[in-house]
DNA sequence: CGTGTTTGACCAGCGC
DNA sequence: GCGCTGGTCAAACACG
């Protein structure tokens, strides 16, 4: 198979959202010759594959590139220094946030990243916040499981949805989905906030120690806080086969709102176009237009719908892409990933994530909250 | 029945 | 050593 047919198999595999066979197909080309160069060093060692920048470094070059607060963000990074969250690129898209809720996103996208390191400053009493790579864990006690100097810690600020009387989440606390499903073991006041700390494991996987606590930051009770802990044993799950507890309330809420607007809306899929050597999915984000274009679907038909109000797409879903990619980087494939997000003009925010594996590049960007995914061969 | 949340109790780390 | 604090356990309960 020549380097074209490779090229539309792997654009097929794309359109059909399997960004696996994207990558083997993209690792199992050669490097053109006009590009022939070395395989580019495996991406930072941050498996979960969120926003990781080393405590001493960022706070040394934070002061000149992250301008933190108010309503205009510009922030700049070597691309070196960011691995991409799929959970902030879904909050960035505005998926799975409440309705009431998306129109922030516009807003808080280059914040959501830049709050990364803003979030620690203001909650310093922290010393947790950002932590670097720690050596693996020794076997975990009965309690105590992870001893709290050595854990890995990751943080993501994201905007929070209004205190409800909605039970899910615990403190009244509606989160949005991150795709992997969360049980809540524990709730504790904290000293010094308002605000309980909610306590989630992962419940994919028996035996998975991925943790996650998730409070309200204490100096700006918009943001939620997200700690993760520990890293997923397993690969995220294809298919949630609950339909009880955390889903099921959030079900109630936002969820059965996304639902109706899913179910009310066109299935027309955006167009697809396809060349020799690149391809594309545009599809229009949903948050910023009355009409949603495209159907919204869970990837699979028996996964339930009411994720926290996450709005998938047939096709490519970026949700999944980023998911996807996190497990990729955990497998130290031979890729490089940069992102860039400008700041807001106007009520335009543009975010532009782009990977590379062996190749083929593949891009996704959000340009006038139009989404669009891309790959090309280089 | 399976999966979730709630919540009081328990345990360990940490600072003094 | 003691007390505070945060993290976890587990029983009870809710929900589809």
């Amino acid at each position: 198979m020549d380097m074209e047919e490779q090229a539309n198999a792997a654009a097929t595999a794309a359109r059909e959202g399997d960004l696996a066979d994207v990558v083997a197909r993209a690792n199992s080309m050669p490097y053109s010759a006009g590009a022939r160069r070395q395989a580019p060093p495996p991406p930072p060692p941050c498996a979960a594959g969120r926003v990781m920048i080393p405590y001493e470094e960022e706070r040394q070059r934070r002061p000149a590139n992250v301008a933190c607060g108010g309503g205009e963000v510009t922030f700049e990074a070597p691309p070196s220094t960011l691995v991409v969250d799929p959970y902030l690129l879904a909050a960035a898209g505005g998926y799975g946030l409440p309705q009431q809720h998306q129109h922030q996103h516009q807003q808080l996208l280059a914040f959501q990243i830049s709050e990364h390191a803003c979030c620690a400053a203001a909650d310093s009493d922290d010393p947790m916040r950002i932590s670097p790579p720690p050596p693996p864990p020794p076997p975990a006690p009965r309690h105590q499981t992870i001893t709290r100097k050595n854990d890995v810690r990751k943080v993501v600020c994201i905007p929070a949805p209004p205190v409800m009387s909605n039970r899910a989440g615990g403190g009244g606390e509606v989160i949005p989905s991150d795709l992997w499903a969360w049980r809540k073991y524990g709730q504790k006041p904290i000293k010094g906030s308002p605000y309980p700390r909610g306590y989630y494991r992962c419940s994919s996987s028996k035996g998975c120690l991925a943790r996650k606590q998730v409070e309200r930051s204490r100096s700006d009770p918009n943001m939620l806080v997200i700690t993760y802990t520990a890293e997923h044993n397993h690969p995220w799950p294809m298919q949630r086969n609950v339909l009880a507890g955390y889903a099921r309330a959030h079900t109630h809420t936002a969820a059965k709102k996304q639902q109706k607007i899913s179910s009310s809306s066109s299935a027309d899929n955006a167009a697809s176009s396809s060349s020799s050597n690149s391809f594309h999915v545009e599809q229009i984000n949903p948050i910023c237009g009355d009409q949603l274009p495209v159907s919204c679907k869970m990837p699979d038909s028996t996964a339930t719908a009411g994720d926290g109000g996450g709005l998938l797409f047939e096709g490519i879903q970026p949700d999944e892409v980023f998911a996807e990619l996190e497990e990729l980087e955990t497998d130290n494939n031979p890729m490089t990933t940069s992102a860039n997000v400008y700041g807001s003009r106007g009520q335009q925010l543009d975010a532009v994530i782009s990977m590379r594996f062996g190749g083929m590049k593949l891009q996704y960007s959000n340009y006038n909250m139009r989404i669009k995914t891309q790959a090309h061969v280089v």
